[in-house]
RNA sequence: GGACAGGUGGCGGAGUGGUCGAUCGCGCCGGUCUCGAAAACCGGAGUACGUGCAAGCGUACCGUGGGUUCGAAUCCCACCCUGUCCGCCA
């Protein structure tokens, strides 16, 4: 959600924020909209304010036991103004809210993906003769069933067995255990069903209402666990946040995957469903930068830790989410597909959250939106993904990976 | 799912269709007193929007949305949530 009073005060700056997103300038039709709506508003409010002194007038006269029809006919006539119902305020809002957020000044200008710069890598991507992808040995080792998945619940759906489906369960476990145990999460546990207000505060409705899958009760179905830990104090002042709330959560996501139709067809890269570790930070305004650093090295030490080769990304002005201001992501090497693919996105949505879902907290007098931040934990199917590519044997087989070995009563090796 | 009882400001808790944005208590902030503190006393404190250079003024908000009325926290309807009991159930 974008401030009014901003653009009110510097409508060729924000038009020069959506021209950075490839979009035409958007504030001649807001303010249009705004200054007629606020006419709007005065009027009635004038209209509110005689009814008001009618109304106590005629009270007062009552109890004097005086005639007041004169002056219940002079309140009746401003019924028409006063129960006018506002129409441009909910078009002005939908305006505001279908806007995407402003960019980080530092992020790189481009089109798309390739105009992304890569700032950080570690490890090589990893040459290995003969490599297979995940899914030939999934398969292959009789753990990975995609034809049984398709029986059960259509395309885009996987049924993982024995060790590997264990080896998803201690990829979560692990990734929650560093969270909590080095990097100062909180565990939550979660509803995967959320309502319209706390799918609208993390900017998930009203624009983008096709990728969501909807319950037969009017709910939604999270495509992240980022929405009901974001939306944790919706509505609400808080204290004031010295040190930033740190939320973690394991949870499956769901996503009705419009849009992706015949991408990523082969194999688990791309289900209607899958796990996922999430990282929220709710935080200060002067604090979102140094918090996005540090839940990005969060998310990065999962993949080091796990032996994979990874690189950060710095997503480009085309490429950069709808709610966020900045967006870093995490790719990981997958030698099977001989490609880089995302793992892991982290993004500060600075007060853009913080305004929809009306998060704030107190300092002094004024009352201070929040600064929201979320990043993937990183996503288990992937990094399953990568771990069986990346650990993958001649033979067929996957060593495990030293640190989820505990989570697996000591086994070494998948087949 | 059924039957009750509720949802009021940070918390507790009043509230009659008409000077109610709302008595009061606690908590909070400022002050007086004190060497300092406590107690006591005095005062101040909600959120959002509109309007104005500003002081200020106005409007809305008593779970949510409708309705009745000149006027609704108060009456009516629907929905949501909470509590208790019953039924069902992982």
């Amino acid at each position: 959600m974008h401030d009014i009073r901003a653009i009110r005060a510097n409508p060729a700056a924000f038009d020069a924020a959506l021209a950075r997103r490839g979009m035409a300038p958007a504030t001649p039709a807001i303010l249009a909209l705004d200054t007629e709506r606020r006419a709007f508003q005065t009027r009635q409010q004038e209209a509110l304010s005689r009814r008001n002194a009618l109304a106590k007038e005629i009270g007062q006269k009552k109890r004097g036991g005086e005639d007041t029809t004169a002056l219940e006919d002079e309140a009746r006539e401003l019924r028409n103004l006063i129960e006018a119902t506002d129409e441009l305020g909910p078009k002005l809002e939908f305006m505001l809210a279908s806007l995407p957020n402003i960019l980080d000044a530092e992020v790189p200008d481009g089109a798309d993906e390739t105009a992304n710069v890569v700032l950080h890598q570690h490890g090589e991507p990893v040459r290995i003769e003969g490599a297979k992808e995940h899914y030939q040995l999934g398969e292959a080792l009789g753990l990975m069933d995609f034809e049984a998945a398709s029986r059960i619940a259509g395309a885009r759906f996987v049924v993982l067995k024995g060790a590997l489906a264990r080896m998803e369960r201690a990829l979560g476990q692990f990734m929650l255990d560093l969270h909590t145990g080095s990097h100062g999460y909180t565990e939550c546990a979660v509803p995967l069903m959320v309502n319209d207000a706390a799918a609208y505060g993390t900017d998930k409705l009203p624009k983008f209402s096709e990728d969501l899958f909807k319950t037969t009760d009017g709910r939604w179905l999270i495509p992240t666990a980022e929405v009901p830990l974001t939306a944790l104090n919706m509505g609400e002042i808080i204290p004031e946040p010295h040190e930033p709330l740190r939320y973690t959560a394991l949870t499956p996501c769901f996503r009705s995957e419009a849009g992706s139709a015949g991408r990523d067809t082969r194999g688990m890269l791309r289900q209607h469903q899958f796990q996922k570790v999430e990282m929220v930070s709710i935080c200060r305004p002067e604090d979102s930068e140094a918090e996005h650093e540090r839940m990005t090295h969060c998310a990065e030490r999962v993949l080091t830790e796990l032996g994979l080769s990874w690189r950060r990304v710095f997503l480009c002005s085309g490429d950069t989410g709808f709610g966020a201001a900045r967006t870093y992501d995490l790719e990981v090497w997958l030698p099977g597909q001989q490609a880089w693919r995302e793992v892991s996105s982290c993004s500060n949505t600075r007060d853009f959250q913080g305004r929809r879902m009306n998060t704030r907290f107190k300092r002094g007098k004024e009352t201070v939106f929040i600064h929201s931040l979320n990043g993937s934990g990183v996503a288990v199917g992937r990094a399953l993904i990568a771990v069986m590519e990346t650990w993958q044997q001649p033979d067929g087989s996957v060593i495990i990976p030293p640190v989820l070995r505990p989570y697996m009563g000591g086994l070494e090796k998948l087949g």
